[in-house]
DNA sequence: AGACATGATTGGTA
DNA sequence: TACCAATCATGTCT
């Protein structure tokens, strides 16, 4: 309804109740609002049959009230602040007002009609919803944590506090904070405009009737475009979520090589425990932080112990599939796992020698320069010798006790107890390394290195003993251990 | 672009 | 629960 049907209205109204009242005056018909057009052809109702001289000023007078109020608009504010001033102190205004009123009352119950609860929306209860599920919106306590954990947990792990997690909680707590930020000004310019809207409410409401229910009216239609503003927000903030989400989370499944080194000391682990390549969780803790495939997957220790078991599982069962593929690289770790354990070995018997000044120079003698090897295939030549040279010290099939020996090599002058305790744990580690070489090597002496020792006629590994402290030769005491040492 | 390598996931099993 | 086997999905190489 427009302003100005809604002013031809109300000057109907007004001049019925002035003629209700007959003191006022005794007719308004005919009025017509001088000087402005009435949309619509709208006119007022004919005169009620009283064309008396005494209503011409009265009729002047809502004419001239009402082409005030109408034009108020055109004016500038002065204007129109001075105008009001001399609309509200008209004596014809307690009677517009209680015309107004009337009108209000006509109305009242299209408004209160129009006035229906607004179902909650689905879409920003799925928002609201969303934004709680990932720690954006509600508490602020461990933001995200929510989310992360059920990315960790569909991940394979544990809850934990890895880098992508922490990352993602950081960037997360950066979302919310922006969101938080947003809404605070949405809800403030929101109270702003309301707080605002209810002063010009009020304020009007000298010159027409404004009911309390009005007003709540008016703020709720202000709360309800504020609030879709917010769903806006809220809306974007889902979206950088899921951004966030499917680059640090749901990429999950993305897969990430492993770096060589890591990608090593696991093959090292693997070939050397070849009869029973399955690593205890401790050993496969040790290997994680050995491989340092922390640096890339994150720190937390349960996501990686259970990568190298994904490592471990694949590595098997790609082992098992096809053994002649994996020949190669087995011999090449064999040699390399030998050539290590070889140099801790001489290393500790040249130590010991110098610690021993009364210890015989002795036929096994290993020179560094001797393992400055660049080949596999010289060091599986250099492995055959080893094991199967004129030293005769290492008689393979069952390469005996090394220390023992060393023992026999050095003379009876040579003293095990003479030998310094280090020296013993590495000849310990090399008389390991030297049975697990054997353990995958039938004929070490023939053309193949290695052959599949670990696997039995059923295709799976065989309950193979692992040699007591099995260390990795390269490492030395304190290294990773097999779940089946000891 | 296609083949191959490889880390991750899934469903079943002991 | 750890493991196997199959599979997926992506990285890397040619």
């Amino acid at each position: 309804m427009s302003f100005s049907i809604c002013v031809a209205q109300c000057t109907d109204s007004l001049a019925a109740t002035m003629d209700d009242q007959a003191r006022i005056m005794q007719s308004i018909g005919g009025v017509s609002l001088a000087g402005h057009s009435v949309q619509g052809g709208m006119a007022l109702p004919p005169p009620h049959g009283h064309d008396g001289t005494d209503g011409d000023g009265r009729k002047q007078d809502i004419g001239d009230i009402l082409h005030q109020i109408m034009t108020i608009t055109d004016q500038s504010l002065d204007e129109a602040q001075a105008k009001k001033h001399g609309l509200n102190c008209h004596r014809m205004k307690p009677a517009l007002f209680s015309v107004l009123c009337e009108i209000k009352e006509k109305t009242g119950l299209s408004i209160r009609g129009a006035q229906e609860e607004d179902p909650p929306d689905p879409q920003l209860m799925r928002l609201d919803n969303m934004l709680l599920a990932e720690g954006v919106a509600g508490p602020e306590k461990g933001g995200g944590s929510a989310a992360a954990a059920a990315a960790a947990a569909a991940s394979g792990g544990a809850a934990d506090n890895s880098i992508e997690h922490s990352d993602y909680r950081a960037k997360l707590t950066q979302i919310r904070q922006i969101y938080h930020t947003e809404l605070e000004k949405y809800e403030q310019a929101c109270n702003e405009f309301t707080t605002h809207v209810m002063n010009l409410l009020r304020e009007q409401s000298r010159t027409r009737p404004i009911s309390p229910k009005e007003i709540e009216r008016m703020v709720g239609i202000i709360h309800r475009k504020f609030s879709s503003i917010q769903m806006q927000l809220k809306q974007s903030t889902c979206e950088a979520v899921m951004i966030l989400r499917s680059r640090f989370l749901d990429a999950r499944r993305k897969r990430r090589n492993f770096s060589k080194q890591a990608t090593e000391i696991l093959n090292e682990y693997f070939y050397s425990h070849l009869s029973n390549p399955y690593p205890s969780e401790e050993a496969k803790e040790e290997l994680a932080k050995k491989c340092s495939i922390t640096v890339s997957q994150g720190v937390g220790s349960t996501i990686t112990v259970s990568q190298v078991s994904n490592w471990f599982g694949n590595k098997r069962i790609r082992y098992k599939k096809n053994i002649g593929k994996f020949q190669e690289e087995a011999n090449l770790y064999a040699a390399k796992t030998a050539v290590n354990a070889a140099h801790a070995a001489a290393a500790a018997v040249q130590n010991s020698q110098a610690n021993s000044p009364t210890t015989p120079n002795s036929g096994f003698q290993m020179k560094d320069e001797e393992f400055q090897l660049d080949s596999a295939e010289s060091k599986n030549t250099l492995l055959s010798n080893m094991f199967t040279g004129s030293s005769g010290s290492f008689n393979l099939p069952n390469s005996g006790d090394m220390f023992l020996s060393m023992q026999s090599l050095n003379g009876d002058s040579y003293q095990g107890a003479q030998v310094g305790a280090n020296v013993q744990s590495q000849v310990d580690t090399l008389r390991h390394v030297i049975s697990q070489t054997a353990g995958y090597n039938d004929a070490l002496g023939g053309n193949t290195m290695y052959s599949p020792h670990g696997l039995n006629a059923n295709g799976g590994w065989q309950d193979a003993t692992t040699p007591s402290s099995v260390i990795s030769p390269t490492e030395g005491p304190g290294s990773v251990h097999s779940d089946t040492s000891n």
